[in-house]
DNA sequence: CTTTCATATTAATATATAATAATATATTAA
DNA sequence: TTAATATATTATTATATATTAATATGAAAG
C-alpha cells in the first residue's frame, strides 16, 4: 500500500500539471515543437507572468526544460513519458 | 483555438479527478472491480464522508455510476474511456 | 555603459480544493 | 415503529492554486 501510495503520488502530479486546460494546450503545443515564452504566451492566452510561472513550475518538476539562446529560451518536453501520455489522451479523447 | 480550449477543458476536468493520489487509487480499484463505500474508504484510507463526497463528484460528471443493493451501494466505472486511460497510465508509469 | 527586450521573481489577492466533524437520510431487521 | 447500519449532505476550516500587478534580472544592440 505504501509502494502504491507512492506510485499514486508521483503519477498524480503528473496529471495536476496537465489537469488544467492552458497548461494542457502548452504541454501539447510543447510536444510538437520547442517553443519560446512568448510564443506559447500567444498560443495559451495568458500574461507574461503566468506563463512563466507555469513553466517554472513544469521545470521545477522535470517535465520541461530549456536551452537560452540569446534573450529568449525556448522550452522543450524532457520527459518522453509526458510526450507519450499526451499522445495516449489525444488518442482516447480526440480521434 | 476554441474548439481547441473545450476539448482541453473536457480532458482537464477528467485529468484533475485523477491527479489527486487517493482519487487516482480508487479509481483504478473501480476500473478492476465493483465496490461499496466502506470497501473503497478502507482502500484509500480516507474517511466517511470524504470518500462519498469524492464519489458524488466522480458521479456528477459521469465517469461512475452506482447500484444499489440493500443498504449499500456498489460504484463501478461508467466510462470507459476513463478504463482506457487508467490502462495507459499504467503502461506508462508502472511497468 | 545605458537602453531595450525577453523573461523571471515577488507579493497580493481571489478562488478552489481537501479534510473533518456533525447531522441527515434511507434501507433493513427486530 | 424503533434501532442499527450504510451512505449522503452540510458547514467549517485549512490549504493550495490561479491571476494580476509590480519589480527585477540578464542578454544584446547601440
Amino acid at each position: 500500500m505504501n509502494d502504491l501510495m507512492e506510485k499514486a503520488s508521483h503519477v498524480a502530479k503528473i496529471l495536476k500539471n496537465l489537469s488544467h486546460p492552458k497548461r494542457l494546450i502548452l504541454m501539447c503545443e510543447l510536444s510538437q515543437e520547442s517553443l519560446n515564452v512568448s510564443q506559447l504566451q500567444s498560443r495559451v492566452q495568458l500574461g507574461q507572468s503566468s506563463t512563466s510561472q507555469i513553466l517554472k513550475g513544469l521545470t521545477d518538476q522535470g517535465l520541461i526544460d530549456y536551452e537560452q539562446r540569446g534573450k529568449e529560451r525556448f522550452y522543450f518536453l524532457k520527459d518522453e513519458k509526458i510526450r507519450t501520455l499526451i499522445e495516449s489522451l489525444y488518442d482516447i479523447y480526440c480521434k
